[in-house]
This record gives C-alpha cells, sequence and structure tokens, in this order.
DNA sequence: GTTTTCTATCGTAATATTGCAATATAAATA
DNA sequence: TATTTATATTGCAATATTACGATAGAAAAC
C-alpha cells in the first residue's frame, strides 16, 4: 500500500533504514561527494553545481538534514551546508558489523 | 516528477544510489540481520520472521537481490538466500571514504 | 499422477517520492 | 523603505513503492 509498517520493526531498524534512503538517490549521492569535495561549508554552489532545479535541490537537503546526515547553518543571506558526522557514524557500525562478518568466512553459503 | 534523472549522474553515483536506497527499508534491514545471524542460508523461515505476507517478503527479497546485496540458490524446493559480500563491499568503500575523511578534522564547519 | 510445499508473479489499492514553476520569506544592501 | 539575493515552501503532475490476496509454477512426497 505504500505505507511501510515501521511500527513492526525496531527503532534502529527503522533508524538505519530512514538514513540508508535518504542516501539512495544519485542527487543525494552527488551532494554528499562535493559537500566531502569542498570540505568546508557550502551554500547555493550546490545548486550550480547539479542539474537540477533549485526547489529540488533544497528539498533533497532538507530530507538529508532531516536524516542528520548534514548540517545547515544560517549565514548571513546564505545558509552553509556540511556533513555531520553523527549521521554517518551510526551507519558505519551496521557496515562494519556486516563486513567484518563476510570478511570472516572463506567461503559463502551459495 | 516522481522520475529520479538517473542520466544527469555517474554510473557510480546511480549504483551506490541503488545500493543504498535498497537497504532503506525496515522489513530489508531485518532480512539482512537475519541473514546475518543464521550465517548460513535461509528461505522461507524469514516469511515467518517477518511480520509481512509471502508476497511482500518475496518482493523485498527480490530488490536486495537486483541490487546485489544477496543471492539466492535453489535448493530442491526451497530457496537458499544468503548476503553478497560483493554488494557490500562497494558500499563499504564510500561510506569508508567519508568516514575518514570525517575522523580527520577535528572541527566540523557548522 | 495427485497432492503438498515453497516461492514467484499478477493485479490492484494506498501512499510516497521526484521534480519544478510559482511564490513566499528573510537578511543584506542600496 | 525598496530592492536584491539566497533559500524555503506550496501546489501539482508524473511516477515509484509498499503491501497483500489470488494465483501460478515447480520440485518433492505420497
Amino acid at each position: 500500500m505504500g505505507i511501510t509498517k515501521s511500527d513492526y520493526f525496531t527503532d534502529q531498524q527503522n533508524e538505519l533504514a530512514i538514513l540508508a534512503k535518504a542516501i539512495g538517490h544519485p542527487a543525494r549521492i552527488a551532494i554528499i561527494e562535493y559537500l566531502l569535495k569542498v570540505d568546508s561549508c557550502i551554500c547555493g554552489d550546490i545548486v550550480n553545481e547539479l542539474p537540477l532545479a533549485q526547489p529540488t535541490v533544497s528539498q533533497h537537503l532538507k530530507e538529508l538534514k532531516n536524516a542528520g546526515l548534514i548540517k545547515g547553518n544560517v549565514e548571513g543571506v546564505s545558509i552553509c551546508y556540511c556533513l555531520n558526522k553523527i549521521g554517518f557514524d551510526k551507519i558505519k557500525d551496521f557496515f562494519q558489523k556486516i563486513n567484518n562478518h563476510l570478511d570472516d568466512k572463506r567461503k559463502q553459503c551459495c
């Protein structure tokens, strides 16, 4: 029905899903990679970087911010965005657990 | 328009987005965690583990498989599923790059 | 060969996402 | 205060996702 049954899953599962979902769009990957490159904070430059209209970029930024993957600070007229370590740390643990486990076994079942 | 402009982004960005998107659902997180726990391959047990109907689970498995995050082997009547290291390795690099970078700087911009 | 068991697919309804034009808001500058 | 600049919000159309009942397919057991 297009509605995710979040109540049936744990808080941790839902939080991870929200984080992964936010990353799950090429435009948002591009934003993350750009922020990684320019390192210090940027604002409307992101709009110039992406082949998308300003409202669309604004929406993607909002989703990344809601998920906790970026931070945005008002700085005069413009807004300064940057990556939020806290958000990325949360996913790191999940993938580390998986990768450690998969590295451990030399043969996979299938 | 609900249609992602994939052509505007790099292959790598699109591939990463597909992987992250596949992980971006609590049911699929739950499937991944279950496969991590039971370690060796499992089939319809996943249906019993999740609070979702069999067709729904089948659909989620298909998406994980399409993204390259799990493998499925026919084994008599049932199908044996397990995690696919290749898929998880691809995301690992992305997050490692980000985490290394964020760990590097003691002060974040915002 | 019929039945059972396990999984996939189809069809469909409800909801979510993506994208943008138009517009609003809010701070800086003239 | 009027204008400019930078970003957010609204509204809407197109498309995608989620969920499941019904059904199909395919191998094993009888």
